[in-house]
DNA sequence: GCTTGACCTCAACTTAGGTTGAGGAATTAC
DNA sequence: GTAATTCCTCAACCTAAGTTGAGGTCAAGC
């Protein structure tokens, strides 16, 4: 029998529902860390059903692993959020969102103003601009792309 | 010296601002359908300039290569897009648009409403549910998370 | 004491949108 | 005619957030 204060992998997987794998796949980017047992098996303190409904919250907002590990980083003694970290966390995330609506209705109103237009140039289309390049919508790793100059377009 | 009517995948990454390399992926996508000179070369149209704005406007508005390439299969006979084309996309591109300002300013209002409650309860918590979940705002693949029971949350 | 189920590690696979490099062939410039 | 570019294919690599499977160990029930 386990001590009640401490879950098997398997325990704290029925508790969070997430899948066995993807909690060791977050301890190994840092985000709980279980002690072993005398048979080298992970052992949790109950806390970490907190803390993993931390994660995952978090990452239904927009927040990349990457960044909740910072988030839990930065309390003090690898402390599970309270309250009041919850608070300050989801403040600077609201801002972030804040950013992502921003950009959308950026880009809609200039699709708005291209509807009709249709001149799918390079050189004069409001919608294509550098900085927009550098933060398109979709998904996948972005690079820089060369300047270039053209002639023939439009 | 070339046709003036072909360029090469050199002179379209030229014109276009895209890599070589990125060009030679939309061919394998399907994007477009260059012809091979005698030496093996590719040899493209000049619409593929135009062919290829169009991919990287649509891209910037947040569809998918797939998407892309769906779309441009719909027009006749491999025609690069025109105005009315380009019209018709970007009003359904638009919608897109609008579905994800709303998702986005839905999970802002839930989380206003969670601002200084920080219950961090996966069973009360009104920013965590089953809907959210299968559509996440951040980036990778998304698998379904098995259902869960819980006591000792919140 | 033995079987069953839960657990262990490690490596390979997934999607999207490409990049980078090796090794070789074609084209262009002088 | 030769040197310098440009081009070719093919395979491996990158991120994110995990999953899946192989091969082996640990713990618990009876």
């Amino acid at each position: 029998m386990l001590s009640t204060d401490l879950l098997s992998i398997g325990q704290l997987a029925a508790r969070t529902g997430l899948s066995v794998s993807a909690i060791r796949f977050y301890e190994a980017k840092g985000l709980v860390h279980p002690i072993r047992n005398t048979g080298g098996q992970r052992r949790f303190p109950r806390s970490d059903i907190r803390r993993l409904s931390f994660v995952v919250i978090a990452q239904m907002l927009g927040l990349s692993i990457q960044d909740i590990e910072g988030q839990l980083r930065r309390l003090p003694e690898g402390r599970t959020p309270n309250r009041k970290d919850w608070n300050d966390i989801s403040r600077a995330v609201r801002a972030t969102i804040d950013d992502k609506i921003a950009a959308l209705t950026r880009m809609r109103e200039r699709l708005d103003g291209c509807i009709g237009c249709g001149c799918l140039s390079l050189k004069t289309c409001a919608l294509y601009n550098r900085e927009d390049r550098a933060a398109r919508l979709g998904a996948g790793p972005r690079y820089v792309v060369a300047e270039f100059s053209e002639s023939d377009l439009g």
